[in-house]
DNA sequence: GTCTGGCACTCACCAATATCGAGTGCTAAC
DNA sequence: GTTAGCACTCGATATTGGTGAGTGCCAGAC
């Protein structure tokens, strides 16, 4: 797509303040408006033939005729990428922010169910917060029940105060004893330790098991690799979708059914989410960028958080294409910083 | 309102077809098309006169001079309490029942979550249940792991292979040995009796101290007091809200974001159900009867399902005033009938 | 007394038409 | 390169008239 450099100063302003004339009042932006602008000092007539320029170069596009122009998504990709002058967070919303994460340290999913929520109702979008990777955080207890046959229920707490429960089915029945036993080798062993060293453990103890190990040890780690067997981050939490139908973007009730069918099968959101860890800080879809046709109206602005300065989970605002990123962005980018502190282990 | 008994045979015969073929096409039904019934030999002009005895007593209603007639909301109570012939399941939805529940002991949580999307993927409208109650559910494990301070985390397990946990606040600072003799003293005494039972005995021996007891297990007995404290039933699934974005009469946005928004509250819903636990079979609230007005323009059937001969909870499917009822009502009576005996323990 | 045909009337719905005004592209002059 | 002028386009809005489904009421038939 177009990348701008062969755009002058004039250009690049007009295509700016056309931008944020358009995410203000949500009507096209015509030339006689852009030609108030007392930094813009040209009649409509010249302002006519920039924008006939950066019509031909699909930064913006005129819905009919004799409507104004509105950007399309290169325009607005362009926008955010070299033109937005971000502003800094009102000391309201902050301090609300602050607040709001303070929680006394209860468990972690209380607060990712605040930072959602607190993300919806600063932006009044839909805020959505990934439930951080289970690799860091450490095993502080496990513990096995019998199910019928050979399923074993395996409860497990880690040192934020989560519990996770699981099902696994064995290779034989245990008595509760031996799974008892189990659990107590496995509480001296790996507790204290990452999941993802855990992993590894398990990994390097199963290729002992040539040489003559105890049994009841060997079944210990068996259940410990189902146990912590690699499994995709697959939920998130989300607040405040029904914002979003407000929006008149997204008006169109097919659409919406298809954006709130979206939120229910999670398996997409998850996808395009996972997309994001990876990135140094806030990174933005807009529109038809995100490739899931759900979204295509929208626009999802994300940031990375981390634990320990490791990336563990990501959290973002959704709404529609026509939104201020300028708030947004520094918000969803101090949100993410704030959630990682909050979820650090004192 | 009226009741129904002055209204002779026919009247009520016009009635019901009149809401029948309303529910099929959704147009008002005028009394040329009615004077087409074969059981109703009447023609046009008789018909519009019962049809104006039937507004005058708040059955039906114009939506304006000249179109036909709706139901009421008076209308279809007196039509589904009287004048409704239930059509038995299709043998298709009784396999479809049958088979999606059997899923082979699982956890109760998943079980219900089946049912759900059983309610809303048959009826294609929005399905609900309500997580059982705890009461009749028996205690198989508890256990304490020390937070900090005074906090403790409490894990327990019940039968249904359910994992609960809670934080909980104690008058002192235990020590991981002290916790561990607690939950063994509970264990002992307390597993496999009803978490109602446990409340009770809890009373009980909370009153005895007085005399000389062990201080451990006054602790213990303490920390139970806490952990199985009564608290009300607030939380349910809801499956395929997306369905009901489809329907005419809930396509105006302001009305379908009440809606919404009150199933993210949970609480008004909530409440609402509650009320049907103590029928004994199904229970409907049509339009404004519900009493919320986000529920304004929607029906809710709902049936009470149960373990044991006790009952547990309630499930129901949630449409617009314009459902089959018919239809709906037997398909959710004997859902609510297959989810007890799913849930049953074996 | 009950039913029915007839008739005038109402009113949502639709299509055609007119008007308005915001905004455009183009061109010629500055 | 910039600007004023002008013809033009087209969405939005209102006006109009016709159509048809449906009604209420009445007078006559059964």
């Amino acid at each position: 797509m177009a990348g701008g450099q062969d755009l002058n100063e004039r250009s690049l302003y007009l295509l700016k303040t056309l931008v944020e004339r358009y995410i203000q009042d949500g009507q096209p932006v015509g030339s006689r408006l852009l030609s108030k602008d007392p930094q813009l000092k040209l009649s409509p007539a010249s302002i006519r033939n920039v924008m006939a320029d950066l019509e031909e170069m699909g930064l913006i596009h005129s819905p009919h005729t004799s409507a104004g122009r509105v950007p399309t998504v290169s325009g607005y990709r362009l926008f955010v990428d070299s033109l937005l002058t971000v502003k800094p967070l009102a000391s309201s919303e902050l301090d609300q922010l602050q607040h709001g994460l303070k929680g006394e340290a209860d468990k972690a999913s209380d607060v990712l169910n605040k930072a959602s929520k607190l993300l919806s109702d600063v932006t009044r979008m839909a805020g959505v917060v990934t439930l951080p990777r289970r690799e860091s955080v450490t095993l502080r207890h496990i513990e096995f029940l019998p199910m019928s046959n050979t399923r074993v229920l395996v409860i497990f707490v880690t040192d934020d105060q989560e519990v996770h429960n699981k099902i696994i089915h064995t290779h034989k029945q245990f008595s509760p004893a031996e799974l008892q036993q189990a659990a107590n080798y496995l509480n001296s062993v790996y507790s204290g330790r990452s999941l993802a060293k855990i992993r590894d453990l398990v990994v390097r103890e199963m290729e002992l098991d040539q040489r003559q190990v105890n049994q009841g040890m060997m079944d210990a780690v068996n259940m410990a690799q189902l146990t912590f067997s690699e499994q995709p981050n697959d939920d998130y939490v989300l607040s405040g979708e029904t914002n979003l139908m407000g929006f008149s973007e997204l008006s169109d009730m097919e659409r919406l059914k298809q954006l709130f069918e979206a939120f229910s099968q999670k398996r997409g959101v998850i996808h395009l989410l996972d997309q994001c860890l990876q990135a140094e800080g806030v990174q933005i879809f807009i529109g038809e960028e995100s490739g899931y046709s759900a979204f295509d109206h929208c626009s999802l602005v994300t940031a990375p958080y981390s634990v320990n300065d490791e990336v563990v989970g990501v959290l973002g605002v959704i709404g529609p294409t026509r939104m201020a990123y300028e708030k947004v962005i520094p918000f969803v980018d101090v949100t993410a910083k704030l959630l990682g502190a909050a979820l650090n282990p004192k």
